[in-house]
DNA sequence: CCAGAGAGTGTAAGCGCTTACATTTATTTT
DNA sequence: AAAATAAATGTAAGCGCTTACACTCTCTGG
């Protein structure tokens, strides 16, 4: 990488004629050298224009001071919102962030993993729980420090920041039940390697489950991330004999299909359908109606995420046990326009 | 990072029963081993679940096989989408992605930048062009390879990978004017450092200017990216004396913001005003009427900037001269069904 | 049958940094 | 003022890998 005239600390040292060592603590340490010298050093740093070379203190150091995360898709604005919170937070202390995204695929998710521990990753950020248990060994092997996000399991062996998407899910099925819905159709994300997908399907199952809808009448159908899916599924659903009077998704994306096609099929939402979402990205609230959905704290889940990481990396440093810290965070519905009562038969 | 127990290279040598030379050959050059050798010490590589240590690699071999990118913010859908099209393509390459974001600002940019090359990138993406010089003499002193993306200009001294914002909002413009529009209004991004939405006005003007509408009839207001500023910059405009027939909009958010201001307003789109984006975000396509707008091909941006930058870090690894290599490429209008004829008088 | 070539492998010198330990210098204690 | 202690700095040994060069062994052609 580094040309022929990049200066190393060698020639921060002859310029400031101190020894290496003296630069390399200035750098590190500074309060370890006394003024005099540091500003000597600091000039001489400034002068030839001196940063260190990554690999050499990485090798030395035995830490690189990069995060790594996984993340299924960038392509999508939950991730891509924690994401940003996440790198900020790192940011502020030191660390960069080195991202991967698995396009939801349980062995590229492994790869990606193993790509970043060898690229030096000091702790990982995973999403969900769902994965081969080898990777969870592995990072154990290593003592890699990692948090799992979106996810929140009470007592679990791992550090997870994040909601319990059954329980959120289940409060908004019953939100529906309430207001009188007694044929419900689901349109989930897709469920396979995804535990947040199921979690959310488990919980509107729990609800229904509760309020004594036969689960005949919970018609569940999984569809992609896209637009066009949804439409397909919303069409798909209510052609079937006895239309659901609400459609719950699994997500706003899936939402915002359904009501696309609602409207293409001319149907009122909520009057003589209601649509509800979950994660409550932006353009949930520029719909029309807009979405009525589930509130989820993508940003401080970034933030907290990367926080815990950071204590963990630097307890790790110290010769300490890394100990998992896990945090619950708060989802709330948002009421917006697109869930109403059930239309009158 | 690594703790005492796992493997080194010399571990693997000792088990093959081979040197570390061999073992480093096995794994960076195979075809200078003969096949039974190979074997072995893949084996014993397998046995002992080896892999290289990152930090002593870059530091003996000095290149990293990470490429960096700075991009305003990941919370961005085009940028999202092109990232991860510039992910999957440098992975296919055996390099990975270190990301850092901008946030907007020129300072933080410039910080970003140094902080990826300190940790070893080999290359860079950023966004536009318009930056301190001093970021590109650095880079060019380090003689790291780097390409702008979202832009293209003719004869650049860089790489550059994207298309011309200016033409393309022209060409939108063009059209806007071709339907009889006359008094026309845009809401504009953020033009401070950011030639992008600095380009899009100027092509505004361009074709304002080409089809003889004075300027006083051309009113631009500028807007942070996000919904609300949107609705609240279309109000502003609308309350003026001469209310414009269209309004263009710097981007796909802007417009939806515009568009859902303009129901609330009671306007009928595009019967009353017509309105247009830019870049084609997925949403342009779900709202009410969609959005007529310029489809930039994102992904295909972030893959072309991804094979300039492996086709330099190769060439540089070889001791050529690195020569820039740009690629503009298309846009066009998506005509959908916010942009209309003026309403008569 | 041997010199010369070529393939396969080994030896060992770094790459640029951090840090334990040794040494020097300044400060405090007695 | 000497001795004990603390603070600042220097010395030098790695960290784990790549790779130039040296070496050994086979194969070729004369």
């Amino acid at each position: 990488m580094p040309n022929q005239n990049v200066p190393t600390l060698e020639d921060v040292a002859r310029a400031a004629n101190v020894s290496t060592a003296t630069v390399s603590r200035c750098l590190n340490t500074p309060e370890r050298v006394v003024e005099k010298t540091r500003e000597r050093v600091m000039a001489a740093v400034e002068a030839l224009g001196y940063s260190p070379n990554f690999g050499a203190q990485a090798l030395a150091a035995k830490r690189t001071n990069t995060i790594g995360a996984v993340i299924p898709t960038m392509e999508n604005a939950i991730f891509a919102r924690g994401l940003q919170a996440f790198q900020e937070t790192i940011a502020q202390n030191k660390s960069t962030l080195l991202v991967a995204s698995s396009s939801y695929r349980q062995d590229t998710e492994e790869e990606q993993v193993r790509a970043l521990v060898a690229r030096g990753a000091d702790a990982l950020l995973l999403i969900g729980e769902s994965r081969n248990p080898e990777v969870y060994e592995f990072l154990r092997n290593r003592k890699i420090p990692y948090v799992l996000a979106w996810i929140y399991k009470e007592g679990s062996e791992h550090s997870v920041v994040g909601f319990d998407n059954r329980a959120a899910s289940r409060a908004m099925a019953d939100r529906v039940l309430a207001l009188g819905h007694r044929r419900i159709a689901m349109i989930a994300g897709v469920m396979l390697h995804n535990d947040r997908a199921r979690d959310r399907v488990l919980g509107v199952r729990d609800a229904a489950a509760a309020h004594g809808v036969p689960m005949s009448d919970l018609d569940v159908v999984e569809a992609p991330y896209t637009f066009q899916d949804a439409e397909d599924a919303f069409s798909v659903i209510m052609q079937r004999e006895k239309r659901p009077t609400a459609v719950i998704c699994g997500n706003d994306i899936l939402a915002i299909g359904a009501l696309k096609q609602a409207k293409a099929m001319g149907l009122r939402v909520p009057e003589d359908v209601s649509i509800t979402g979950f994660d409550d990205v932006e353009i949930a609230g520029v719909t029309e109606p807009a979405i009525t959905t589930v509130h989820v704290p993508h940003r401080q889940m970034g933030h907290v995420a990367a926080e815990i990481l950071i204590r963990q990396v630097q307890s790790k440093a110290a010769g300490t046990e890394i100990i998992p810290e896990s945090r619950e965070l708060e989802t709330y519905i948002v009421e917006r326009g697109s869930l109403g009562p059930p239309p009158a038969e």
